[in-house]
RNA sequence: GCCGGUUUAGCUCAGCAGGUAGAGCAGCUGAUUUGUAAUCAGAAGGUCACGGGUUCGAUUCCUGUAACCGGCACCA
């Protein structure tokens, strides 16, 4: 037999018969290793520790205290032993996949039946039964034809489909979790004891189309997490009650910031304070584009579709519009309009208005555009995914040599825009070309360049998802991550040679000739109302001086102090404060109590001796104690404070 | 749109093997003048999401619709 040589992780190697394990090779470096190994990596490849090597390489053998490949084997056996437990408790379920995902596993079933909630904690039992078993795990490499009649002869009409899906000369390996079996490429524990059954939870039950794709059949898929141990399951619990605490559809309302209603799903009512925070973040907005040479235009809400039609939303998103369809007068035929649900084909109106000469470009066109568009009635989510909502867009009318330096200075205004809201960490994603597209080959050579070559000014790591881009140009997306690391797209920069084609775009060259500029595509945040949601949950609700919508609440200890009260609310108005008085007959902590649940990041108290002094007690949102100052002096650092970024 | 679930007072939630409902908080009224996260008391508050059916009788059972929640699909 021959030999091969394997590399440990210390640079030393030693040769063992080629078809060594790696459970073999950890045994021979050490017995206790052997007793605590779980799997290898071989040349970077995640294998089992039965798995024959058969050519020379680096190995590393891991046990539970390497996390990445100690966490992928927990919950993909865990994938397993779910599946065995719910089809030896619903026999007639037929199997599908089940991969591993974020904080553990999802598998997807076929079964005439719906689980229940209640099913699951039936499932758990009989999970934690198959682990006090400790059965063996073990594999074998099976040809096709055997997979396709074990597969016919167990009527499993999924995995039949998945073997077809396999492409040819592919081993098929098929696992066994004691007497149960599954086609799977693996890697997995030694045996199912290994699993912590105390660190596993299964979390929730779902629909989920075969395959991914909505023209298939839709499977049960139930999903669970699980960790190394329990405490580490534990904070993840932990954590997800702290999201949820900070759902902004439960601040929105305890903050009495906006609300939905059935007549006008997936719209939103905003209230006084809600609406604060938007006008507020729209006034910022605002700022930095003029600062940044956009001109702020306005379009129509209504426009006829004849303007869909030739900008090819018509053809593409019809189906996704809302229709007003009006009866003019003396017309035999229903005028049909949509309401508006992008800017762009405004925008383009706006740019042929007059003769435009090379020397008006780049023109930065901004609008706080209103949009409608019919979404599912499943997407919507709160304020993440509305039918009506307004975008920060903007449209770049320039040449092709003007991309690159274009999206330079629109990547140092989001990134700047991005820090002042509170978020220093975003990552970008370049689109390229996809199989279908507009424009010849050199311009899309020109644009991706130029994107790259500007992001690269500013950075040096992004992710490019090739094929991804528009079919009128490559793209830029941008995403920041929150406070609890949750990712959130926003942004957006796009290059697009198909509009102006499409709608006559034009400017006058040096050289006295017509040309075609390139309309550049772009957002920050996105949608106001998305972006706020994002801010109420990123903040938990706390949010900056600047953006509360109620800043200062100054309380009275006692009613002889009401006009005093008054007088201070006046004194920080006057400097532009939100500040307003709560002199009701209650005691302090009630008041305290009362404003720091809603959030208010400033109370004043006003007692005897504030009266006296001219002072006030300060308190910020979620400290101990209070500090006293004179009027003078909280009045002008609150107003510092309150300042937006941007103005300071 | 699809699968599953939910819908009871302003909010959070009980309840009902079918006999038209209950708590806490909020709100209202009164007392209390209070020093940094809930003062006490009283009265009041509901077409049990909406429509149809079964029944002597439906908030409860069946059925349809809508909205919402968790996913899936979609997201110009």
């Amino acid at each position: 037999m021959s030999q091969i040589s394997l590399t440990f992780p210390d640079g030393n190697s030693r040769d063992y018969p080629a078809g060594v394990t790696a459970a073999e090779v950890a045994e021979s470096i050490a017995p206790s290793l052997a007793k605590r190994a779980i799997s290898a990596n071989l040349d970077g490849r995640h294998i089992d520790l039965a798995w024959p090597i058969t050519e020379s390489g680096a190995i590393a053998i891991n046990t539970m205290k390497d996390e990445a490949p100690a966490l992928e084997l927990i919950r993909h056996d865990f994938a397993h032993v779910m599946a065995r437990a719910v089809q030896a408790l619903w026999p007639d379920t037929k199997v599908t996949i089940g991969p591993v995902r974020d904080h553990g596993w999802f598998y997807d079933f076929d079964r005439a039946e719906p689980f229940t909630p209640e099913d699951l904690g039936a499932i758990e039992a009989e999970m934690k039964k198959i682990i006090a078993a400790r059965d063996p795990v073990r594999t074998e490499v099976w040809d096709r034809a055997r997979a396709i009649a074990h597969y016919t002869a167990a009527n499993e009409p999924f995995k039949l489909e998945l073997i077809d899906r396999i492409p040819d000369g592919q081993d098929l390996r098929m696992y066994w979790h004691g007497d149960w079996q599954d086609l799977c490429r693996g890697p997995h524990l030694q045996n199912t004891g290994q699993l912590p059954a105390d660190a596993f939870k299964l979390t929730h039950l779902a629909g989920a189309y075969w395959l991914g794709d909505a023209t298939r059949p839709m499977l049960q898929r139930i999903y669970g997490v699980a960790f190394r141990n329990r405490d580490d399951l534990k904070a993840h619990l932990t954590m997800l009650e702290e999201a949820a605490k900070r759902d902004h559809r439960k601040l929105g309302r305890e903050m009495e910031l906006f609300h939905f209603q059935e007549e006008a799903p997936g719209m939103v009512f905003w209230h006084p304070n809600g609406w604060t925070i938007y006008r507020e973040l729209e006034s910022y907005m605002r700022r930095r584009l003029i600062a940044a040479g956009y001109k702020e235009i306005k379009t129509p809400q209504v426009v006829d579709r004849v303007l869909w039609e030739r900008s090819g939303h018509w053809e593409a998103y019809r189906e996704n519009m809302f229709i007003v369809e009006v009866d003019e007068e003396g017309a035999k035929e229903k005028r049909v309009n949509a309401l508006k649900p992008m800017n762009c084909p405004c925008h383009v109106q706006v740019y042929n208005h007059g003769l435009k000469s090379y020397r008006d470009l780049p023109l930065r066109l901004a609008e706080f555009g209103s949009c409608h568009r019919y979404e599912s009635s499943g997407s919507m989510h709160g304020l993440m995914r509305v039918r009506g909502f307004v975008q920060d867009d903007a449209h770049i009318f320039c040449t092709e040599d003007q991309i690159e330096a274009e999206c330079a200075k629109f990547l140092q205004l989001l990134s700047s825009v991005y820090a002042d809201l509170g978020f220093d960490i975003f990552d970008i994603k370049l689109s390229t070309r996809p199989d279908v597209r507009v424009g010849a080959d050199e311009i899309w050579d020109k644009a991706e360049s130029a994107l790259e070559k500007a992001i690269l000014n500013v950075r040096n790591d992004f992710e490019v998802d090739p094929g991804e881009g528009a079919f009128y140009g490559p793209k830029l997306d941008f995403k920041l991550t929150d406070a609890i690391g949750r990712e959130w797209q926003c942004g957006t920069f796009q290059v697009d040679f198909n509009l102006p084609d499409r709608l006559g775009a034009e400017y006058v060259g040096e050289d006295g000739a017509k040309h075609r500029p390139v309309m550049l595509h772009r957002a920050i945040l996105g949608s106001f109302e998305r972006f706020i949601g994002i801010l109420i949950e990123n903040y938990a609700g706390k949010l900056p001086l600047w953006l509360a919508p109620r800043q200062v609440v100054v309380a009275s200890i006692v009613s002889d102090a009401d006009d005093y009260v008054h007088q201070v609310v006046a004194t920080l108005r006057a400097a532009g404060l939100r500040a307003e008085a709560d002199t009701r007959n209650e005691k302090i902590n009630y008041k305290v109590r009362e404003h720091s649940v809603a959030k208010v990041p400033v109370i004043l108290a006003i007692g005897m001796k504030e009266v006296e002094n001219q002072s006030v007690s300060i308190r910020r949102l979620d400290s101990q104690g209070s500090q006293t100052l004179s009027l003078e002096e909280a009045k002008n650092t609150l107003a510092t404070e309150a300042t937006p970024p941007d103005l300071r």
